[in-house]
RNA sequence: GUCCCCAUCGUCUAGGGGCCUAGGACACUGCCCUUUCACGGCGGUAACAGGGGUUCGAAUCCCCUUGGGGACGCCA
């Protein structure tokens, strides 16, 4: 039998990276079992969901290029079926009416928690011998007293409730609107969804499900619940700890493979590989292979791995990317250097390309002096040296082993070392005592900038 | 509080009874390379939470303790 899984996230804003994760961990195990990826939006809480952030859903999924079989399946659209669904719940006695009211329940919770006890409906309304269909009241799910659930979980193993600790959830609203677990178990049942892969903070709705398919006189898909990503507090990863939407990484010039990359390695390994290529995710991902336990979100290696990447990919399709960063700080790249060329030599010195065109400002506009570099470097001393660099560059044809030899010149008609001559050149070009192999920036910057850029700093 | 899950270097992890005086990666750090900064190369510091079992033998199996996380919504 062919698999199917899903991706189901709710549009309440940014797309977390945690999810992100789920939806590449049910998109892998699709992909190498040849099954079907569904992507599903719940969107059934009409308070919280924008349009805003299932377009953001959307795009991060092109980003990511996790593309789906079938879907966007929005929720909202089968609001019908799920009335029908409830309805027949409730014939079939699986469901029932309550009219409980919200302050009973919450003088409920508060009562049970003062005792110390697990706060959850007590099933006032289970067994009425009336129930009116005029007054005001939600439907919950009629779940079984007695008994267990048993999970065989993918990841977790055997997990066992008992009902007994399972109370009977809301599955309509007043409204009539449906609830995640009933909307989650009619779609997964619909669309043949073989496995649920999701995170663990959904292992305790799990139970829950079951009895409702079993309700529905289905049978439950397969689970697998993926452990949380955790803040480095140890807390779960949330906005306090920076950067942890989908968007903000892409913004950053985080590329979209290493963002998966880092991801998958995030409670999963295979061996000691630490860089996949999507093809080798596909082929070597196994669920079993997914770690239990949490796992801690560490950007300083997420970074690494982008670098790694960076290194990587081929320089020519950097190019747009680039631009768009460097549009970002009001940089025009027009009749600058090449962005293919600038990024080869840049890109073994950064992790993202944010950082690569905050870090090459000077290759397309004037310099910003550095004040400390300025006063160390800058000295009355060092201007002849400039002055006769100026000269020297101006009569240089503009080749990379000519002006390396330009440079020697240089050294040579004041007799001093490359010490000397090296640090104002480059401060002059780029206002910083750090940049990449001098000849090469210079031969990128280009011969008539050069020469003007330290023309200027003579004259001052 | 109740229920559920989890537990190897600071972090991500390898490890599924002897191959482990515990391996790799990030981070940190020493040296080398180097006209700066990086990259790269070679090293280093650093972990099986604690206690009981099982076994000839436990990081690996079982139990308890402790610690952490999650759930407990007319949110998903």
């Amino acid at each position: 039998m062919s698999i199917c899984t899903r991706f189901a996230p709710s549009p309440t804003g940014y797309l977390h990276i945690g999810s992100a994760r789920t939806a590449l961990f049910s998109w892998l195990y699709a992909r190498k079992l040849k099954g079907t990826f569904i992507l599903r939006i719940e969107d059934t809480d009409l308070e919280r969901s924008t349009q805003a952030s299932k377009q953001i859903i959307l795009d991060a999924m092109k980003w990511l290029d996790l593309d789906y079989d079938i879907g966007p399946i929005y929720q909202t659209d089968r609001f019908p079926h799920y009335k029908e669904v409830i309805e027949s719940l409730i014939k079939t006695g699986h469901a029932y009416r309550c009219y409980c009211s919200k302050e009973r329940l919450a003088q409920l919770r508060e009562k049970q928690m003062e005792a110390k006890e697990k706060p959850r409906y007590d099933g006032c309304c289970r067994n009425l011998s009336d129930y009116p269909m005029d007054k005001p009241h939600v439907i919950r799910f009629r779940n079984p007293l007695d008994g267990e659930v048993v999970i065989n979980d993918a990841v977790k193993g055997l997990v066992v409730f008992a009902n007994a600790e399972l109370d009977d959830l809301v599955i309509a609203r007043e409204d009539g609107s449906p609830t995640y677990n009933l909307t989650v178990v009619v779609d997964d049942a619909d669309m043949k969804i073989t496995h649920v892969i999701r995170g663990d903070d959904h292992l305790n709705n799990t139970p829950r499900q079951m009895n409702i398919f079993l309700a529905l006189g289905l049978t439950p898909p397969h689970y697998a619940h993926i452990p949380m990503i955790l803040g480095s507090d140890g807390k779960r990863l949330s906005k306090r700890h920076g950067a942890v939407s989908v968007l903000q990484y892409q913004d950053m010039g985080v590329l979209p493979q290493a963002l998966l990359n880092y991801l998958a390695r995030l409670g999963w390994s295979h061996g000691d590989q630490e860089i996949f290529t999507i093809d080798e995710m596909i082929e070597f991902f196994e669920i079993e292979d997914v770690q239990r336990s949490a796992a801690t979100f560490d950007e300083q290696k997420l970074l690494w791995v982008n670098q790694q990447y960076l290194k990587a990919v081929d320089p020519e399709s950097m190019r747009d990317l680039l631009k768009e960063q460097f549009n970002k700080l009001n940089i025009d790249t027009n009749g600058g250097p090449d962005l293919a060329q600038l990024f080869i030599l840049m890109r073994d010195r950064v992790h993202t390309l944010s950082e690569l065109a905050q870090h090459s400002q000077y290759f397309y506009q004037q310099p910003v002096l550095d004040d400390a570099a300025k006063e160390k470097f800058l000295t009355p001393e060092a201007m002849p040296i400039l002055k006769t660099a100026a000269e020297v560059f101006a009569k240089t044809s503009w080749e990379l082993e000519a002006i390396h030899q330009a440079i020697q010149e240089i050294c040579a008609a004041h007799d001093v070392k490359m010490g000397k001559v090296g640090p104002p050149i480059r401060i002059a070009l780029t206002g910083n005592t750090q940049s990449p192999a001098l000849d090469q920036t210079l031969y990128l910057i280009g011969k008539e900038q050069v020469v003007a850029r330290i023309k200027a700093l003579v004259s001052i």
